[in-house]
DNA sequence: GCTCTCCTCCTACTCGGGTAGGAGGCGGCG
DNA sequence: CGCCGCCTCCTACCCGAGTAGGAGGAGAGC
């Protein structure tokens, strides 16, 4: 009895990590993916996985309304949804969407597997990283947090990005894409606002633990 | 027809992280493994390998004594030097001994396949990284390098690594460890002069693509 | 046309990371 | 015993990284 399991997710890079990295196992098994919202919730009806992982940023229909949909048309489905990195407001929305968990992108993977596998049960279950956020939200009333997008990278980003998981310094960087390294330090200061990061060395442990650039060449000779 | 391969290198943690790297390759089989040079002339003779991979510090016969031992019982063997990081004399005196090729560990593990598979075929090969150290050396007579050693880390120097590939700030590293962030400098310095590292976001790097501390949780929740 | 996003580049600033060099304590070993 | 390696900590210094904030050009879409 393997665990199906449905990826929707708009970045294919990302679906294509996670394929991988669930490929590995045993017990689970990927049975359709959705690069949106709206096939997500048409995926789900058609396959009926087990789970569903699901991103919340996504197009035409956003992980929390395909998530309220889905259980809509089938209140045993189980969905975990997995986003990119900061929350804040999602993350109790898409409880009260009727979630059955919340696992952080930037969590280590055995983490995804054991909730893929406490939520296939039919149980829920938080990310450490989560729960201490709600912990902390429901020890403390103000929590003044601006409306912060979670937004996606730009391909440009994307571009620095993955010159920073080779260990690449700004100026090196600069000169692979033909840019100064304060544009560098641009491009790099908003990926690390978006995806909630402190500093590059965190943005290559990130890449590495997605799985981000599998298959990309690390280094050049 | 796979290629056999003999994996010798003192450090377990290192042999267990190509033998996952060589598992997943159809055409490859870890055939036997040596943790000393002394094993490695052993296994070599018994199992007859058609490549050895073979470090260089290893204990009771370090790697290019055992290649010269290997060779001279038997000298269609194959040897692939793959050696920790730094090199310099190490290089030429293990390409006298007649290695069949170099290989630095920091580089991505496709190019560590495809040098198996070249070696294996009967052709030599150096790591681009190698050969450009080679150019340069014929290039420059001087190079007034001193006999630096290559070290292995230490314990200690182990534990600030493993932090550092976690994403750590120095003064994280400190109060996990107990001790105060200038140490955490000492050990890092070392770290880095030791494996040739410019900065820890190669460290980074290079932990990861050489499965260093595979297994072991990347994060606190 | 206007607007918005993205990409580019800039200055100016702060701060953590890394280097250099020294120093003391401790345990193992010849 | 003395030497050496390891671990600890220090000061002082430099530089790359990251932040803040602004600015202009190009292209897409309304």
């Amino acid at each position: 009895m393997t665990i199906r399991v449905l990826v929707a997710d708009d970045q294919a890079m990302v679906r294509a990590g996670f394929r991988m990295l669930l490929s590995r196992e045993e017990d689970v098994e990927v049975v359709a993916e959705a690069s949106n919202g709206l096939e997500a919730v048409d995926k789900a009806a058609r396959f009926q996985p087990d789970v569903a992982l699901m991103d919340i940023r996504m197009p035409e229909l956003d992980g929390l309304e395909a998530t309220r949909r889905i259980l809509a048309a089938d209140e045993t489905a189980r969905i975990l949804i997995l986003t990119t990195f900061d929350l804040d407001e999602y993350v109790y929305e898409a409880l009260r969407a009727g979630a059955s968990g919340f696992v952080l992108k930037d969590d280590p993977p055995e983490q995804l597997l054991g909730a893929i596998r406490v939520v296939a049960g039919g149980d829920a279950l938080l990310s450490p990283a989560i729960t201490k956020r709600v912990i902390k939200r429901f020890a403390r009333v103000p929590q003044p947090s601006p409306p912060k997008e979670l937004e996606e990278l730009t391909e440009r980003e994307l571009d620095v990005f993955r010159l920073i998981s080779r260990g690449l310094s700004n100026a090196e960087i600069g000169q692979e894409l033909y840019i100064t390294d304060t544009t560098v330090k641009t491009h790099i200061t908003h990926i690390l606002q978006k995806l909630n990061l402190r500093d590059r060395v965190q943005a290559v442990v990130l890449a590495y633990e997605t799985g981000l650039f599998d298959g990309e060449p690390s280094r050049r000779g």
